[in-house]
DNA sequence: TAACAGAATTAGGTTGACCTAAAATAGTGA
DNA sequence: TCACTATTTTAGGTCAACCTAATTCTGTTA
């Protein structure tokens, strides 16, 4: 037999797969479809599927699968995504505040060692770490018990008016914008102060700084933003 | 085309057959057969004739093979299986000194994320650690170059003679064996009386505990020495 | 309501890493 | 030197995770 490394008999694909549904399937847990699954996954359409009916119908699912009509997390398929993305965003928040990564290069470590790290290698950076609540870009960190918080924040390109608000996190997801928004003092919690009327342009005041900047829409779309309390 | 992780193209399985020939051609770098190879990496025979076939005839080989005669690591086999080992032994050093793992923990966790971390998490722990020179199992640990001092030590149960030594180094391979090991004060650096003639027994006494005391011969053998300078 | 576009699935590969069983080879000692 | 045994290799699988190309489904729009 071949060695199966995973406790759970779950692969670093497996693993991928529900991660990605948990995330496109969003706050209200809509139905997510193959090709938006294969286009975050890299991997074509048919790759998808026969995933799909493979984690549908094993002895204990990992989804709710019904042809043409996209998928759903189990509740151990959620269980399991919510475990993986725990493992992320400790090991994110490790490599930041305890071995001086840079932002931008925390999500591609996370995005390997996710898979392979130990529950006591989780309970031990966690432990070192004072069990945070929130990864280094804002997000926040589900606890061992899979309970994570509502989202109270919204996407800087949804403002609609004018106004202060803070930086509630940043999109991990692409290096070179995150350095940029960097560049610009944008981080989570840093303070914004809209002046533009929103979609059209974004001109904002970073905390201290005097100039106004102009940011681009692919940038302010990797920024969520809250009231400044 | 499968994802390919490994920045030399190499797999977890290739890196383990890699390392699994450095450790089985010893210090004076002998052939290694493939049934030595299978048992160690707990594969049948077949398996690794098949491996050794590929890495041999790959465009920059891997390993010197020929049929019934055993392999060895080539320039390039070496270097890769010395980078892997340095990955294994900073790994455990971090483990035990960082995140306070016990001793007998750090191997298996080890065996892991070895393949699986980038060059920057070597470099980023290896600076936190102050570029250690031993695992907390006593094991040298390559420098960067690749470099490795010679051996001095020898196998407790090849010593003819009684006298006063110091624990070198103790096996990695059996968690078990490390605790019993570890509760008798058998640790690297721990000074050790040896009373009876050996090799028919083991009487020993350790640091400050007046009791001597009897070892296994599994136990023996998972320690080496040195003298006690 | 029929046709069509786009989404999704099926059909039929490939590749890596393993397996078992059968065949071949090499070293040994009668 | 010949046969026997232990080692090793070959032959012919499996399984996971991917692929492309062909087919089928669905929701919309003429
Ligand atoms: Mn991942
Ligand atoms: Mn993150
Ligand atoms: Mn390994
Ligand atoms: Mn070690």
């Amino acid at each position: 037999m071949p060695p199966s490394r995973q406790r759970n008999a779950n692969t670093e694909s497996v693993d991928n797969y529900l991660k990605a549904i948990l995330a496109l399937s969003g706050p209200e847990e809509q139905r997510v479809s193959s090709t938006s699954l294969a286009s975050r996954l890299g991997v074509a359409p048919a790759s998808v599927t026969n995933m799909l009916q493979k984690l549908a119908s094993s002895p204990l699912p990992l989804v709710e699968y019904e042809r043409h009509r996209g998928v759903l997390l189990s509740a151990a398929g959620k269980r399991r995504a919510l475990e993986v993305l725990r493992h992320h965003r400790l090991i994110e928040t490790f490599l930041y505040e305890v071995l001086d990564y840079p932002l931008e290069e925390v999500h591609e470590e996370a995005e390997r060692l996710e898979h392979f790290i130990s529950e006591r290698f989780e309970e031990r950076i966690a432990v070192k770490l004072g069990h945070p609540k929130f990864d280094p870009h804002g997000h926040c960190i589900p606890a061992m018990d899979g309970k994570m918080p509502k989202q109270t924040s919204m996407p800087l390109t949804d403002l609609r008016e004018q106004g202060t608000f803070v930086v509630d996190s940043v999109s991990d997801q692409d290096a070179l914008l995150l350095r940029r928004l960097r560049a610009h003092g944008i981080t989570p919690g840093a303070r914004l102060q809209v002046t533009s009327r929103p979609p059209d342009d974004f001109v904002l005041r970073t905390s201290g700084v005097s100039k106004a900047l102009h940011l681009s829409r692919d940038l302010a779309a990797a920024v969520r933003i809250r009231s400044a309390h």
